[in-house]
DNA sequence: GCTTTATATAACAATTTGCTTATATACTAG
DNA sequence: CTAGTATATAAGCAAATTGTTATATAAAGC
């Protein structure tokens, strides 16, 4: 288990930058947890697919997460490997579990079929 | 040592969103570690004296920094009882020791008298 | 082949950010 | 009181951000 990981300003900021925006926090928190198709995210989340899919862009662009290819489908998760894995998991472990807005989304993932 | 404190989405993106900027970061790693006056931050970083002080205006809105008024000068330092001091000292315990913009900061830091 | 579904990309508008220069404020020293 | 130094605030601007709608792409089912 990994505490630091020495990153540069850059790359720090860089994560910080993705992070800082309230929407691909909580997309962040879930794809901590488990894989997502994009139009699970899209029914979780009150802002359009494409929105949802910019947001996954710039995550994997910085290499936080996978994306897979299944079918029509498109499942992203993070990536456990990627430099900076173990910020990540320090600034979404700040997180309220209590959180309304968490705690929303949550209920939403639960009643999702896609 | 508290190393959690449940922090709202709001919360805890408002600190990333202060921190994501370069200049922002690394003024605050210094803060961390001792207080300042604005005239040595100004002299240390390559930006003008109404940039610093803008930026120590949103940590002190923020509630990050205190502030401490002393003859004309105003020293500022992290706030350590704040709410999101764990966070804080998370995210400037990633940015590497050798990173060369934090490097040629302390080095200028060494030499300045204000 | 055509249609539907899932997703990405492009183009654009509104807002925010991070600096700048100019100016105001406040303390210090003579 | 005046001049100098330290700092804050205001105004303005260019670049970046985050959403939107419209459109393109690609796989699946008939």
């Amino acid at each position: 288990m990994t505490e630091t990981a020495a990153l540069s300003t850059e790359k720090l900021t860089e994560t910080l930058k993705i992070l800082h925006d309230p929407t691909r926090l909580l997309l962040m928190k879930l794809l901590t947890e488990k894989e997502y198709c994009v139009c699970e995210l899209v029914d979780m989340f009150e802002v359009s697919q494409p929105a949802i899919s910019q947001h996954l862009r710039k995550y994997k662009k910085a290499g936080l997460v996978y994306e897979e290819r299944r079918g029509q489908w498109r499942y992203y998760r993070f990536n456990e490997t990627c430099e900076q894995h173990a910020l990540v998991e320090q600034i979404l472990g700040q997180l309220d579990e209590y959180d309304e807005q968490l705690v929303r989304l949550r209920t939403k993932a639960e009643a999702i079929t896609c």
